[in-house]
RNA sequence: GCGGGCGUGGCGAAAUUGGCAGACGCACUAGACUUAGGAUCUAGCGCCGCAAGGCAUGGGGGUUCAAGUCCCUCCGCCCGCACCA
């Protein structure tokens, strides 16, 4: 009999079918084990060669497992809702629907033909409403729970609503300022539904809130980030703007630290774990308030602060003396003297026609009153305040060191003629001129100039988060995000316009040119802060390197010791100080976290670590701060303004989100006309009328994102068909979580995140008993495609030459592009071009020349060569081309790039198939490599494959198609063959090493075929073991054998170490390291028996000349190394 | 820039714990059988060398009796993240 694999695997497969031997059913004999590959979404091109190259890997472990004696769930099903369809349907008005069947079914012809052992009965989809009902409901609980801290787990927000009619917010650590005003359990109580439903908003796992999403005006739609391409819609290339919308989120940031801590209990790559720390992005540091300079009124103070010196400002003071004094000077406000109150009615404001402040701090005094601008000082003569001792004389000395005139008026005087008083102080204010803030004399300074900020005038602070409290004596300036909320408060009138037209150009930019930008920009707020440990005065910048979403927006830049602060710094003139002194440490950077603190008063001399306790200690016992944990990581966006979704159980009273009762699920997603977008940032189904309007309200119009579906798929597949839940109890408690998982590694932080998210929160409501949902993850590699170009070379005025690669690769060819060859190059190939061009074109080959290469379809070529006859056919212009042949044989140049249609080089599985069977492709994706690394496909190995599956038949069958499998008893050369073979595929199968099993399968029948054995002791055993690999020849082999019942049923066979024991071994004996010569020894000879043996053998005595080696090296069944 | 991975013949690769580098397969070369060969079988196949032997796992250095494997350093490629304070 033949091996005739077509037939073969029609057979079977059919008998699989009609059998369903891989249904499969919660058997508790046996442990389970669940095996699963990612859920994929299925495309209108089909497979190719590289998708199932995961599943076929996934099949054999899933078929090992079975063999093993586990019960194996292994299901596959589809990811069905997307953009593709969805894009489609707007293009051609098919509906999604009728695109997606048709996908599915493609999918599922080309897989069948692999031999998969999935259980096509739990097969599910996400877009069938019975499937996609319970993603439904599971929003529902998201929607009806809360987090709660304390707990660390989610529970149903009853809870959170009983709480607060107990005791509002009262001793609610989780209750953020920033959501919502604070209040008493009556209040609450008090509260209308619709203020109740906004609180608790700001608590639900999804929740509503207002974001951004692109808006392209043209397509009238909104768009997701991979339509978006340089600021433009990839389609059109219309104008896309940032608009804000109400969405819907999920409060994944509740999980951040247990999806973190997570990540240490599981079986997956360090890169892939490292992608999903990275993603969260945990950092700890501090939150520290910042206090604005200013709290009293505009233009007070000297500016005396040499680091600020020349520059606008109006703190006419030092930090000091405004400590000191500022309370005083309060307090003098609130209690004047009689007189200074009379004089301060008559003068307040610019009643005078300038502007005049009382108890104003200039250096460390409090004058009773001031003209900034006019530099003088106006004081009226009292008692003196108790607390104010200095003479008059020393003060007025004072007083004119920054400038001031003054000018004195007695109690006695104001009483009087309060008149006579003012109109004294109004002529000589009219005869001073203007000085502006750096001295200078001016007529245009004007006291808007020197306003203050609102923020500043308000006596407010600005908080920022550092992970570096320790360096805050470094901190020379603060920098906030241009979106900080607290940018128009910040902003002086004299900044105004910089400000104004910074931020213009902020806006014009999208994310990834602020990204790329490496150039550093930013704009002065005319505001200051007081840094609170030296009361240094720093100036308030913005600049785009800072984040609005992290953190707190706003940060204080240590130059000294952050690469981008510094960068600003020197920009904008800005002071460096040190504070790490790192010379102990060369070669380290800021993030080692090392160094001596220097420059920073009681932290000095402590080292970085501790120096960040010590501050962090400060700074709450100060109570201008505290500790914070901080996470890159964002809430979910779980809308989508799209049809191709599953759509929300929502609908709107008002204005006002309700969850629809479970009895009213699924909620099916209707019939429409047109899949165009509605327009006005809707989704299409807002145009569904009818759908939308129901008695209870409005329906939510957005969709559910792409991966609703495919958070939970996972666990459906355990009960597929169950309609009164998401799966039944017993049966999620029968197969717990998936065991193993395999997939690309581009779910790293979307799928894999999302579904450990999902499943910790069901975990939380008590559905799932575990607490990750994938315990092992395997990343496949990428299969890449060899594409095929063919090099061509066309002279200025002839035909373009082409050249095959084998010549090309013998010349030294010029870069692409316009070139001259050189002369070794023409002397090459003239000789060659001679019998082929005419004696003009043959000159023009000489010259200046084009080169280039082109692609060819990979379908024309025969391993590297072409087939010219097909190549012209294709397009027209290569029909005139002039073919330059080697050997009869044109070849074109393989490059390993990506496979994808446009580069020609797909290699559709259906064809593999075709010409060598299911089985031989399935061993020969495992043979090309580690299942874990990116590799090309070629198929010119494959040949290989098929002849070991041949040799592997005519171990059965001889080559006139007689059987010859005998019952002989086996030797035990044969058995040791065998058991070698069983034992390195156990070993290589549960570390996933599949290439090394088809090497070993080669092995196996080589030796076999050396021996002439034919014996059913050892062939049936490596039936069942080849089984995994090769479903269909196993199966015909084993039914050969005289079995009734399937080989997908058997058990593996069982290592027999007894044939394994060997009693000698040949001992590579090597002279210094080097082998020299091969001596077997038993290998219960002692070392001093095998020393003598060797050191008498005639090849060593060559080598050691019969002196006494300096050491002998003897490890037992390994080596002998001796060292002379 | 940061994080992770990788670098071995003409090609895909193997070497699981430091112990004979290149198993297995492709391609290639020579031969056998054959009406034929894109079948099958035999032999060869890292590089230099007639050979003895020498040199070889991206480059350089180190540890060791012994290094593809461990350490340091540099280079290159791939993947992910990218102003995250």
């Amino acid at each position: 009999m033949e091996f005739d694999f077509r037939a073969i695997e029609q057979k079977w497969r059919k008998q699989w079918e009609d059998n369903g031997i891989y249904r499969v059913t919660e058997d508790t004999t046996k442990p389970k084990y669940y095996v699963l590959d990612m859920f994929p979404y299925p495309s209108g091109a089909g497979l190719h060669v590289g998708h199932p190259l995961g599943y076929v890997a996934s099949d054999i472990y899933a078929r090992y497992k079975r063999l093993k004696g586990f019960n194996v769930l292994h299901p596959m099903g589809f990811d069905a809702f997307g953009l593709p369809a969805e894009q489609y349907a707007i293009e051609t008005g098919t509906p999604p629907q009728v695109t997606t069947d048709k996908a599915i079914a493609t999918y599922k012809e080309q897989l069948g033909k692999i031999g998969f052992s999935y259980d096509w009965s739990r097969e599910v989809k996400t877009c069938d409403p019975s499937y996609y009902k319970w993603t439904q409901w599971i929003f529902l609980q998201l929607f009806g729970s809360w987090y709660n801290r304390e707990k660390d787990k989610a529970e149903n927000i009853d809870t959170l609503i009983a709480r607060f009619a107990h005791s509002g917010t009262d001793g609610f650590a989780q209750f953020d300022k920033e959501d919502h005003a604070p209040f008493t359990a009556a209040e609450w109580k008090g509260f209308s539904e619709e203020e109740q439903q906004h609180i608790l908003m700001h608590y639900r796992l999804a929740y509503q809130s207002y974001s951004e999403v692109n808006w392209c005006e043209a397509l009238g739609t909104v768009l997701a980030n991979d339509e978006v391409k340089d600021g433009k819609s990839e389609r059109g290339g219309y104008p896309v703007e940032r608009r804000k919308m109400r969405q819907w989120f999920l409060r994944i940031t509740e999980y951040s630290d247990r999806l973190l801590r997570g990540l240490d209990t599981l079986d997956w790559s360090e890169a892939m774990k490292d992608m999903q720390r990275n993603w969260i992005g945990r950092s700890e540091g501090a939150i520290i308030q910042f206090n604005l300079t200013q709290t009293l009124s505009k233009g007070e103070g000297l500016n005396t602060n040499t680091t600020n010196a020349g520059k606008p400002g109006f703190y006419h003071t030092d930090p000091l003396s405004w400590n000191a004094n500022i309370d005083k000077a309060k307090q003098h406000r609130l209690d004047p003297t009689e007189a200074e109150e009379i004089v301060w009615q008559r003068l307040r404001g610019s009643a005078t026609g300038h502007k005049i402040r009382r108890q104003h701090l200039i250096g460390s005094y409090i004058p009773d009153f001031v003209c900034i601008i006019k530099r003088l000082v106006i004081e009226i003569d009292g008692p003196i305040h108790d607390d104010q001792v200095e003479a008059d004389q020393e003060r007025t000395d004072e007083l004119k060191q920054h400038g001031f005139e003054v000018i004195r008026f007695k109690n006695e005087a104001v009483f009087a003629d309060i008149d006579a008083v003012v109109n004294a102080i109004k002529i000589k204010l009219d005869s001073l001129p203007d000085v502006s803030y750096d001295g200078t004399i001016s007529e245009e300074v004007s006291e808007d100039a020197l306003a203050p900020s609102p923020l500043e005038r308000a006596g407010g602070e600005v908080a920022v988060f550092t992970t570096r409290p320790d360096t805050i004596f470094g901190a020379t300036f603060m920098v906030i995000a241009p979106e900080h909320e607290l940018v128009a408060s910040l902003t002086t009138p004299a900044q105004q316009k910089e400000v104004d037209d910074y931020i213009t150009y902020v806006k014009s930019r999208s994310d990834i040119e602020r990204q790329q930008e490496k150039r550093v920009t930013g704009a002065f707020t005319g505001s200051y802060a007081l840094n609170p440990f030296n009361g240094a005065r720093i100036p308030i910048y913005l600049a785009e390197y800072v984040l609005a979403g992290y953190g707190t927006g706003a940060i204080m830049a240590v130059p000294a010791d952050d690469e981008r602060d510094r960068k600003f710094a020197e920009k904008f003139g800005l002071p460096v100080v040190e504070v790490i002194d790192k010379s102990m440490y060369p070669g380290a950077t800021i993030e080692d976290k090392v160094g001596k603190m220097i420059n920073s008063d009681f932290l000095n001399g402590m080292e970085v670590k501790d120096a960040i306790k010590a501050m962090l200690e400060k700074v709450e016992e100060l109570g201008i701060g505290k500790r914070q944990v901080n996470y890159r990581q964002r809430d979910a966006g779980y809308s989508r303004q799209r049809y191709w979704g599953e759509p929300f159980p929502i609908v709107y009273k008002g204005d006002l989100p309700y969850p629809l009762p479970v009895s009213e699920l699924p909620v099916v997603l209707p019939d429409v006309t047109s899949y165009k977008p509605s327009g006005d940032g809707r989704s299409p189904l807002a145009n569904a009328t009818e759908w939308v309007t129901t008695p209870q309200g409005q329906r939510e119009t957005d969709t559910m994102p792409g991966y609703a579906g495919s958070s939970w798929y996972f666990l459906r597949y355990m009960d597929p068909k169950n309609p009164d839940a998401f799966a039944a109890k017993e049966k999620i408690d029968y197969w717990q979580n998936v065991d193993l998982y395999l997939g690309g590694s581009e779910h790293a932080v979307g799928h894999l995140l999302y579904s450990r998210m999902w499943h910790k929160f069901l975990h939380d409501l008590g559905y799932v008993p575990t607490e990750e949902p994938f315990q092992k993850l395997v990343n496949q590699g990428m299969i890449q495609g060899v594409s095929k170009y063919v090099y061509r070379l066309i002279p200025q005025n002839g035909k373009p030459i082409y050249i095959s690669y084998s010549l090309v690769k013998r010349i030294q060819l010029p870069p692409l592009g316009m070139g001259i060859l050189d002369f070794q190059s023409v002397n090459f190939l003239l000789p060659l071009l001679q019998p082929v061009l005419s004696q003009e074109h043959y000159l023009g080959f000489i010259g200046e020349i084009w080169i280039d290469k082109v692609k060819t379809d990979i379908s024309f070529t025969d391993n590297d060569t072409l087939n010219i006859d097909q190549f012209k056919q294709w397009r027209t212009e290569y029909n005139d081309g002039i073919f330059i042949l080697d050997d009869d044989r044109f070849t074109c140049e393989p490059i390993v790039e990506k496979m994808s249609k446009s580069k020609y080089n797909v290699v559709n599985p259906d064809v593999v198939i075709e010409k060598y069977g299911a089985d031989c492709f399935r061993m020969f994706e495992m043979f090309l490599g580690p299942l874990d690394q990116s590799k090309p496909w070629d198929d010119q190995g494959i040949g290989g494959v098929e002849k070991f599956l041949r040799k592997f038949w005519r171990l059965f069958y001889d080559d006139k198609g007689g059987y010859r499998v005998s019952d002989e008893a086996a030797t035990d050369a044969e058995y040791k063959v065998l058991h070698k073979t069983l034992k390195k595929l156990s070993e290589d199968i549960e570390r996933l090493a599949f290439n090394t099993c088809v090497s070993q399968f080669m092995i196996c029948t080589n030796e076999l075929i050396d021996l002439k054995c034919t014996k059913r002791a050892i062939l049936e055993p490596l039936v069942i073991a080849l089984a995994p690999f090769a479903p269909f020849i196993s199966e015909e082999l084993w039914a050969s054998l005289g079995h009734s019942d399937s080989v997908h049923k058997a058990v593996f066979p069982k290592v027999e170490e007894k044939y394994l024991v060997e009693s000698s071994f040949t001992y590579p004996i090597s002279i210094n390291g080097k082998v020299r010569a091969n001596l077997p020894f038993a290998l219960d000879l002692s070392e001093a028996d095998v020393k003598a043996a060797v050191l008498a053998n005639e090849i060593v005595l060559k080598w050691t000349e019969g002196k006494e080696p300096k050491k002998f090296i003897f490890v037992k069944g390994r080596i002998v190394n001796v060292v002379i």
